[in-house]
Order: structure tokens, then sequence, then C-alpha cells
DNA sequence: CTAAATGCAAAGCATTTGCAAATAT
DNA sequence: ATATTTGCAAATGCTTTGCATTTAG
């Protein structure tokens, strides 16, 4: 994946640090904005939280980033892909992307909201394997 | 409802800031922070900000009250009621409950994650039919 | 009467903003 | 060379905390 190419078609500067969020993020999945900092500062010993805060809003803006809200923790961020739920584990907290068909669900919804839905954020707690 | 013995049973005493927390929650059916403040004022002008943080924070302790997160609004808070999902207008902000069968869902993300999965939180986001 | 809750002010975090210096294109 | 980004410090906004006073049981 060339990542490089990508921002510059978002008309994002392809810099150092911007580049290895995204590496972080493609190696690690799901980061919140603390593990991101503390992934980062040991490449980056400079690095201010605010260009975190900055690269994640403007790549979340552009639709390279997108944000997920776990219930009780941090919000994590992760790089987009097709549409999907998560699972997380509420002992060691491992966040796995589970691809499954929502549309009856969709559908149910929309026949008792009467709502036009476009999109669905859906978050199972349990445990996981490791953790049972 | 007699919310003053609900509240007895959950040893928390019944104060007039509480009921009125618990019937605004039960006639909106949804609110945040900043607008369960704007309905308090009126009634308690001494009112502090501090003393609904505070009262949220236990009544969702007890399990009498449920934190809802809504992608990119503040969360909002409601009675508890039997598990259900809700659907959000990107409009209007309009926030409803709905009841559909998840049990297919549920099984689905179990066999991909291997998860022994407990809880979810499911977010719709649409159009009301007000807005369409 | 005593245990708990309220209200205020201060403290604590997370996130955002403004701006000068550095870097990418 | 110009536009964008970085890093710092200050500011903002939301939530929590400590404590004296008030209220509920």
């Amino acid at each position: 994946m060339n990542y490089i190419a990508i921002l510059k078609g978002k008309k994002l500067a392809a810099t150092p640090q911007r580049l290895e969020i995204i590496n972080l993020l493609s190696k690690y999945g799901h980061l919140n904005i603390d593990e991101l900092y503390k992934l980062l500062v040991d490449k980056f010993p400079s690095l201010s939280l605010a260009t975190i805060y900055k690269n994640i809003h403007i790549m979340t803006e552009k639709d390279f980033l997108a944000e997920v809200q776990i219930p009780n923790k941090k919000n994590v961020y992760e790089l987009i892909k097709k549409a999907h739920s998560h699972v997380v584990c509420s002992k060691c907290g491992e966040i796995v992307d589970v691809d499954i068909d929502t549309t009856a669900l969709f559908d149910a919804a929309t026949q008792v909201s009467h709502f036009k839905l476009q999109t669905s954020s859906i978050v199972f707690n349990g445990t996981c394997p490791k953790c049972a």
C-alpha cells in the first residue's frame, strides 16, 4: 500500500509523523491518542500531542481514518476500510473487527423507525478466547 | 411508576433534583447534560452542574440510568429499560429507540470472533421522516 | 440525630487554537 | 518560493473533586 500517494491524493503532505501514524494504525489496527503518542515519541522526541490531534482530525475528515467509540473506553482510530462491526473484550480491551451481514438489522430498524438509514455503529462487548 | 420507591430501593435519597431528572428523562426519552441543566434551572435556580453530574453518575452506576454514546454528539442518558438499539437523525438529532431482534447478529459475531458476547451497542444513523 | 446530597469554587483531563519556526512540495 | 505542517504554550470545554452547608430519612 502506498500511503504517500494516498495522502497526496487527498492533498495532504506526506510528513514523517503522518506516515508513522498510518503505519502504526496499519500494524496495530486500533489505537487511541495516548497509545499513538507513546509509540511515536521514540521516533520523534519533539513530537507534540497537538500534532497527533491535528493529524487525526484532518485524516478523519478526509475519510482516511475513522474514529471508533467503545463504551467506557477512550476513542480509538483505525484506517478506513469496508464497513464492519467491532467486538471488544471487557477484560483485556482487545478490539477485533468483524465483518457480519447487517442488512436484516437495517431492514428491521427501518421498518420500526421509518427512518432512511445510512450507516451503523455496532460494538459488541464480551470476553475474548484468551481471557475466557 | 413510583420513582421514589425505586430510588430508595437503591439506597439513594429521593431528592427533588433527582426526581426531576428522572421525570425529564421519562418525558423526553434522551437528554444530554446541558439539556438537563437548562430544563432544571427554572425549577432549581441554585442548581449546580456538579449536582447533575454526580446524580447521573450514581444513578448510572446503580443501573437506574444508562449512558448512550451517539457518534459526533454529546452523550445522552435514558432510563434503564430492556435492551434496545438507537436510531439517530443526522439532520435534527432526534433519537428513537428501536426494539429489533439482534440474536442473529450476536451469533454471527460470535462465530467470527470466538468471543463470548454479553452486550451490544447499536446505533443507526439516517434521516427521520420529518427531515426527509 | 446522622447520613447523604447540594452548591460552590477549584482542580483535572482531553482537546483545540494561535502563532512562529521548520518542512514539504 | 509558497503553502502546509510542526511544536509550543495558552486557552477552552467538559467532568470531577473537596468541603462547608443544607436536606432527607
